[in-house]
RNA sequence: GGCGGCAUAGCUCAGUUGGCUAGAGCAAUCGGUUCAUACCCGGUGGGUCAAAAGUUCAAGUCUUUUUGCCGCCA
């Protein structure tokens, strides 16, 4: 039988500055559904990358006196070892300035010219270079500036190229409303449907006023703009052009994870992109919702921009994994604040998770000498526990299939309450002190390893190395399947767990 | 300005198609326990469900108005 596959993205960054902590949330919760879906048997390709090219780049690498590949090669190193240190799965990282990339937008640009789709026309707007972004006479500011950096636009007027969205409009509008699940949240749906139903023009996908970019074939002194260049980015890694077999098991990508403000282009222009090409569209675009810094909106101006490497260095990353998939429900804005982050720690990663796995191991260590005894017979109290357990299993599968991801952590944290619920039932101390209950004591250890095994299967995807540490400390095999959190009593009889370790220190907050 | 959304405990939020004394987690407070990372378990307090009017046997839930916040509008 042929494997499913399942191909996730996210954006490709933009390196013009270090990455925050929103971005870090967005490629988290990316790699979680990818680790999840690996979990789960699939095949998997998930992809992150960068997207290099435009004016603001090439100004910024002027102003350095560096060329823009020297500027964003840096920029880009610097993004894969925040990746690197956040435990970021990915399987491949794609960069725009890479051959194997411009080879695939000129193509595209090609086909869609040759179709009739592409011509040649004349842009006139107000544009401000910081933001690279043309603004109409309406969005401007009072003082008739960039709504976005208060910093005066210029009023451009160049040849440039045109995509014919307009012929379009009709077809993403009919695909959207008869595909729900094409665009997530339900508000950025009806956000996206009103928005075409005001009609679309044809987007502007060429500039000549800067080169840091890829040529238009056979037109070299015009570059393709933004949005055409960077969205082809999810065809290239998957053998678009070069390995037809590959770019089939993996295309129709099944999520574009995006943030809020870049659905429109995700689904509109990239939408209408794919039918200029008559390739099908992703199955799904879920746009995500932002970060704001106790209640503020992050910015620069603000200078409340989190660093999330300087978070791993002081908490780990799975703590900080952890409070990002747990706090923040996807789709919507959610709050970040070091004391918030501080309290998650204490409360669900060193009390509730850490604490039961200390517990648990030492009171197999000092009753059993480490040593797991058969488990025969059992009470009710047994029962409910295993019962617990299964309906754990089961519930967080059909939560992160639907991608509710902070819920299926909230589930999971439910069961190791009512695991530390249970010793408190189930008093293994006592029972340790009485001869007759011997058994019980080995039911109710046995249960309570087996409970930690299957925690840490469902943490893997969250928390991967966490989930790694308790299976070492349970002497358990690193090789899982989320089949085998669904069955309960597959430890085996006589196996030998290890010595407690701290999984995580309470944070003292001064 | 146009369209859409939200307003429930100190905080973060659940509340299906209107139907028992409005719930959870955290925080607060009291008690229990000792295997454990001053941890864990249990009890308690706390809400005119933004305001007003209306429909109904019955409204947190439906309608209208007001106020406040948020999103989209190349």
């Amino acid at each position: 039988m042929e494997k499913k596959t399942f191909y996730i993205t996210t954006p490709i960054y933009y390196p013009s500055a270090k990455l925050h902590i929103g971005h870090a949330y967005c490629t988290t919760i990316a790699d979680t559904i990818a680790r999840f879906k690996r979990l789960a048997g699939y095949e998997v390709f998930f992809l992150t990358g960068s997207d290099e090219h435009g004016q603001k780049i090439q100004r910024t690498a002027e102003a350095q006196n560096v060329t823009p590949i020297e500027y964003v090669d840096k920029i880009v190193a610097s993004f894969q070892e925040l990746w690197k240190r956040l435990e970021i799965s990915n399987d491949d990282f794609i960069r725009t300035s890479e051959p194997r990339h411009h080879k695939v937008v000129q193509e595209v640009f090609r086909r869609i010219r040759d179709k009739g789709d592409i011509y040649k026309g004349e842009y006139t707007g107000l544009y401000c270079t910081p933001c690279e972004s043309y603004w109409t006479e309406l969005q401007l500011d009072e003082n008739g500036c960039c709504p976005d950096c208060h910093r005066p636009v210029e009023k451009v007027s160049e040849e440039a190229y045109f995509f014919k969205i307009s012929k379009y409009a009709d077809s993403i509008l009919k695909y959207i409303e008869d595909n729900p699940e094409f665009l997530e949240p339900k508000s950025r749906r009806n956000e996206m449907i009103s928005f075409i139903k005001q009609g679309l023009e044809d987007l502007c996908i060429s500039r000549t006023s800067f080169n840091w970019g890829i040529p238009v074939p056979d037109d070299e002194k015009h570059v393709i703009y933004v949005w055409f260049d960077a969205l082809t980015n999810y065809l290239t890694p998957i053998g678009f052009l070069d390995d037809e077999e590959k770019f089939k098991k993996y295309w129709p990508a099944d999520v574009h994870l995006v943030g809020k403000e870049i659905v429109r282009f995700h689904t509109i222009i990239w939408g209408c992109i794919l039918m200029a090409l008559g390739i099908e569209l992703p199955k799904k675009v879920y746009g995500h919702g932002w970060l704001v810094i106790s209640g503020d909106k992050m910015s620069k101006s603000k200078g409340n921009v989190v660093d999330p490497m300087l978070l791993i260095d002081e908490f780990g990353s799975d703590a900080i994994r952890y409070f990002l998939l747990r706090e923040i429900v996807l789709g919507q804005d959610g709050n970040f604040n070091r004391d918030a982050l501080i309290q998650r720690i204490n409360s669900d990663l060193a009390n509730d998770l850490g604490n039961l796995l200390h517990r648990t191991l030492n009171m197999i260590n000092k009753f059993q000498k480490g040593v797991l005894l058969e488990s025969v017979g059992g009470t009710e109290i047994d029962e409910s526990l295993k019962n617990e357990a299964a309906e754990t299993a089961r519930e967080y599968r059909v939560l992160m299939e639907n991608l509710q991801i902070s819920d299926a952590v909230k589930l999971v944290w439910k069961f190791i309450s009512r695991c530390n619920k249970y010793i408190d039932e189930t008093a293994p101390w006592k029972l340790a002190k009485d001869e007759t209950q011997k058994q019980n004591l080995s039911n109710v250890l046995y249960n309570l390893a087996e409970s930690l095994r299957i925690i840490a299967i469902l943490i893997s995807p969250f928390i991967p190395t966490t989930s790694r540490r308790i299976l070492e400390q349970l002497q358990l095999s690193q090789d899982i399947k989320l089949e085998d959190a669904e069955t309960f009593g597959k430890l085996e009889i006589n196996h030998v767990v290890g010595k407690p370790e701290q999984l995580f220190p309470r944070i003292e907050i001064e």
